[in-house]
RNA sequence: GGUUUCGUGGCCGAGUGGUUAGGCAGCGGUCUGCAAAACCGUCUACAGCGGUUCGAAUCCGCUCGAAACCUCCA
């Protein structure tokens, strides 16, 4: 198909027309979790985003190489780079391998995703598994003369580095201001300059991961691992650098200069970036404590919840908002989002019904080329939802004869609801298990016999009673023009 | 203080110069023995002040307010 699509780039802070650098291809890389804890809802945005990202490029016909790296070493306590590993720091607290907390917490949030129909990505490669790769990254980066060691640590010389290069090209921050701005912190003594970055830290006796090098016995830093893996399975250039905005500076300023020494190229064409979630107006973050697990969304165990909100849903809910807005949880959104997706998806249901007519009275692929044009500009899916609503009201008014479609345009229009809403957003139905037992389908059949009997002889109090005693078993009973339905409350 | 960004109706959330966003809630209606559900229709807006313009929610300036980053966090 006509190539298309904007996409918005931090780096130039323009919406640009995506060309890959070698279509078909497309090569995307996004920082992935720190696997010390279990995924809040914060974690669900990138991985939702970058998600509907993939899936629309497939969509679109590239053959995507999509990576997101498990974060599982590196990450420090404290910019002083002289914390404890957060991972090696679980670990202590639980008595457990570091490597058993890594394990432990990557599954789950694999299963967390799992419900959130995030698809895996092509690679998931992890830190710990790249430690040579990010030693001989240092060692380049050291021979190009812009690092420098200091007592088995090694650090990144960001003032060099800007004299020739613009540390800042992606964040906007001036050498010169970060200088007179960085706060004095302990163990910054070791450095040149307060804003130097470790390439390499030399681990204390009692750090369980440890890895030896030239300098020390130690473990990489932290920007130094996407650089790392990100060009070993993707190139010294690919297409796509996505991550959270929180990633921005220093993170991904720093992967930029560090790639560009040791690759002599800016490592990728378009950086994209989420925005955050928020509670109550403030990022929903680990340190602040107050997020809310993907898990307590699903089981409505929190004291923020009023009730429990399935994985489509919260799926749905951060869908509704750009992926560049930041977007504020309530539990009134998250209500309204529900009955939205319901309404979405009873609709699609109801194309099945739907009797052909030899003229339409709506203009289907006119509607069609919206859906395109929303996600072409910049993977606008609130746009995308709005015109998905305005075909579910075309289907459900097709449904009450207040419009007509013909056979070609119901066939368009299923295919048009089914590879946006499945395909594209990875909204699945969630039936509820319940539904598709047929031992209890068969019993549900017999009692709604049973009232369909009592209305025909208008015995309205054998008709409630029934009713009644069934929302008291949990099962809710929908009395249409068409009969009785009912579902699983 | 610096960098980046934002302020839209009861709630969430699109939209960047003139033309309906959308969802939820509310209201009206259809259906129904009743109720619920479902469906259809529909009202309320662009932080404040000034400027540019034939015309601004949309551009510019100022004021007020908010957020992210500058320390680990998606």
């Amino acid at each position: 198909m006509e190539n298309k699509l904007f996409v918005y780039n931090t780096l130039t802070r323009k919406k640009e027309l995506f060309v890959p650098i070698k279509a078909p291809h497309v090569g995307m890389y996004v920082c992935g979790p720190t696997v010390y804890g279990d995924a809040h809802l914060g974690h669900a945005r990138p991985a939702i985003t970058f998600d509907l990202i993939f899936r629309y490029l497939r969509h679109l016909g590239y053959k995507v190489r999509y990576v997101r790296n498990i974060t599982d070493v590196g990450h420090l306590e404290n910019d002083a780079d002289e914390g404890e590993d957060k991972i090696a720091k679980k670990a202590r607290l639980e008595q457990l391998e570091p490597m058993e907390v890594v394990q432990y917490f990557t599954d789950r949030y694999h299963t967390a995703m799992d419900k959130l129909n995030v698809l895996k990505p092509s690679i998931e490669p992890r830190a710990s598994g790249h430690i040579i790769e990010q030693i001989a990254m240092v060692k380049k980066i050291m021979n190009a003369g812009m690092g420098y060691e200091s007592k088995g640590s090694v650090y990144f010389d960001v003032e060099k580095y800007n004299k020739t290069n613009n540390y800042g090209i992606l964040s906007g921050r001036v050498v010169e201001d970060l200088l007179s701005n960085t706060r004095e912190l302990e163990g910054q003594d070791e450095k040149r300059n307060s804003f130097d970055f470790a390439l390499w830290k030399k681990a204390q006796p009692e750090h369980i991961m440890r890895w030896p090098s030239d300098w020390s016995d130690g473990f990489p830093g932290w920007h130094l691992e996407c650089s790392a893996m990100s060009t070993k399975y993707l190139g010294d250039q690919f297409d796509i650098h996505g991550g959270g905005m929180d990633l921005l500076f220093p993170h991904h300023e720093s992967e930029i200069a560090q790639s560009t020494v040791a690759n002599h190229k800016t490592p990728a064409k378009y950086w994209l970036h989420n925005n955050m979630i928020t509670i109550n107006g403030q990022k929903m973050g680990k340190s602040l404590g107050n997020f809310i697990q993907l898990d307590e969304f699903f089981a409505g165990d929190h004291a923020a919840l009023e009730k429990a909100y399935s994985p489509m849903t919260v799926r749905f809910f951060i869908l509704q908002a750009h992926y560049r807005s930041p977007l504020d949880f309530s539990n009134e959104a998250l209500l309204a989002s529900e009955k939205g997706l319901q309404r979405l998806m009873k609709s699609i249901a109801t194309i099945e019904k739907l009797v052909p007519s030899n003229s339409s009275t709506a203009d289907v692929s006119a509607l069609q080329a919206k859906c395109y044009e929303a996600m072409n500009d910049d993977f606008n899916s609130p746009i995308l939802i709005a015109h998905l609503f305005d075909g579910s009201r075309i289907i459900n008014s097709a449904f009450d004869k207040k419009e007509s479609l013909t056979a070609d345009d119901i066939g368009l229009l299923r295919n048009m609801m089914h590879s946006f809403v499945f395909d594209i957003l990875g909204l699945l139905p969630e039936t509820d298990p319940q539904e598709g037992n047929k031992v209890i389908s068969n019993l549900m059949e017999i009692i709604l016999d049973l009232r369909l009997e009592a209305r025909t002889n208008k015995d309205w109090a054998t008709s409630d009673r029934l009713r009644d005693a069934l929302v008291k078993a949990g099962i809710c009973i929908k009395d249409t023009k068409d009969g009785a339905t009912w579902e699983v409350e």
